[in-house]
DNA sequence: CGCGCGCTTGATCAGCATCAATTCGCGTGG
DNA sequence: CCACGCGAATTGATGCTGATCAAGCGCGCG
């Protein structure tokens, strides 16, 4: 698997064909990751950063609850470049691909290159994206908050080429599912089976397919404008041609 | 009212003096926005940002979900800088003042100095507040919720000399309060009649009194270390001397 | 074959929303 | 000066959403 496939996801278009290759050979090798794996307690001292090759990730925080979900393409821990530790545990979800890169490695890629602004929007798509969950478990309830966090997953998933038809593999428990809706298992279950009973998504052997896709972003109040897809493919800032 | 008094918030205590005044200089002269004006509106393109100098501004989502509350110090829409338009509301909650920065200025800024650095810090502490909230609002129910965001403007007011002895002003009404814990006002309203009752805090006439900090901080289950205070306040990576 | 994990379903209970009404504080105009 | 109006705070009554407790099922794996 290589890792340069990935490299262009999060806005990272933007980037000349310099600075990626910069970027690639600042990172590791591929490594393989089992499931369940905690790959970084929250506290501890980070000098590395993760970049998500295959598999999903998530953070989680206290109480086991999921506040950020990552998939392929998607730096994982940058919080800990600027920050030296992080708030929350880093934990992979199925059997998942990373690269990692040093702080070090991380900090001469930022003296040579554009490349810091890269990481910070990065890092405000992230933000971002948790104010979107903050929105959904504030406000949504069971089945509109599941409809809104499949609805995202797909977008996001779809704009790094994992999502075709509506359907996507996701290697999540019904348990983990619930981490992130802060719903119990059990309700995650009756949720899940009221949206396959209304024909809008069946979710099974750890693969979503989702059947009415304008009426699950209806149920779930989905507006994808949070996650800037076009104005992160959209010819950038910087001059077109120097 | 100057602002350079709070320039220095939100991990810019790390900026060198140089950097502090050209940061100054880029602002307009201090504006004062009267209550619950709304100063950005979703979606629509920006070209300033705004920092905080006195009062509290908010970000508000779909349905009055507030996501984010910002005291003076806090750059309320640097996203804007980056992405061209925000994903919420910005809402000024009591009368505030503020200092606007163009884009162009923050700029030109950018080009010359680490400030994209800082504004990347900056940025990465609104994410994890962003957690924090996602971790309250899932987790936590009623009163320990309420006493969980206390604790946090307690503790981030303090951190820019606005809070002493567990006291601190907020120009919040509980439609607005209940607007950021995801309870109705009516719940809210008994929320704090509890907390009182408990001899743990009173709310009253925009001022919040934190009787038993301890005690509410273990209520609201409040670790501090998502604020990164005594990192932001530690001597950086940066020699020391030069 | 049996154990464990994840999924599924039923029953009961608690937290909070909702609806409704009253009170309080305060600025405004008669 | 007081009546009025309006937003905010407060309190009560009722109902829904989702937690909790409990039990059974399916299936991969040692």
């Amino acid at each position: 698997m290589n890792s340069s496939k990935f490299l262009a996801g999060r806005g990272r278009e933007r980037l000349t064909p310099e600075e990626l290759i910069l970027l690639e050979d600042s990172g590791s090798d591929v490594q393989a990751v089992e499931a369940r794996r905690t790959l970084v307690r929250r506290g501890e001292p980070v000098c590395s950063s993760m970049l998500v090759i295959d598999g999903f990730v998530c953070r989680a925080a206290t109480d086991n609850q999921m506040v950020s979900l990552h998939i392929p393409g998607d730096f994982v821990d940058l919080d800990g470049f600027k920050l030296k530790r992080l708030d929350h545990d880093v934990v992979a979800i199925g059997p998942v691909k990373v690269t990692t890169y040093s702080h070090d490695a991380l900090a001469i890629l930022s003296e040579r290159s554009r490349l810091t602004e890269a990481f910070w929007l990065s890092s405000l798509l992230d933000a971002a994206i948790h104010r979107a969950w903050i929105f959904r478990i504030g406000r949504l309830e069971g089945e509109a908050r599941a409809a809104h966090l499949f609805c995202e997953l797909h977008a996001r998933l779809e704009m790094v080429g994992l999502a075709e038809d509506g359907s996507f593999g996701l290697p999540l428990t019904q348990l983990d599912l619930g981490a992130a809706l802060s719903l119990t298992a059990v309700h995650t279950n009756r949720v899940l089976r009221a949206l396959r009973e209304q024909g809008l998504l069946t979710f099974r052997n750890r693969q979503v397919e989702i059947h009415d896709r304008k009426a699950l972003a209806k149920l779930g109040n989905f507006d994808a404008a949070y996650l800037y897809a076009s104005d992160l493919n959209a010819p950038s800032g910087r001059p077109l041609d120097g």
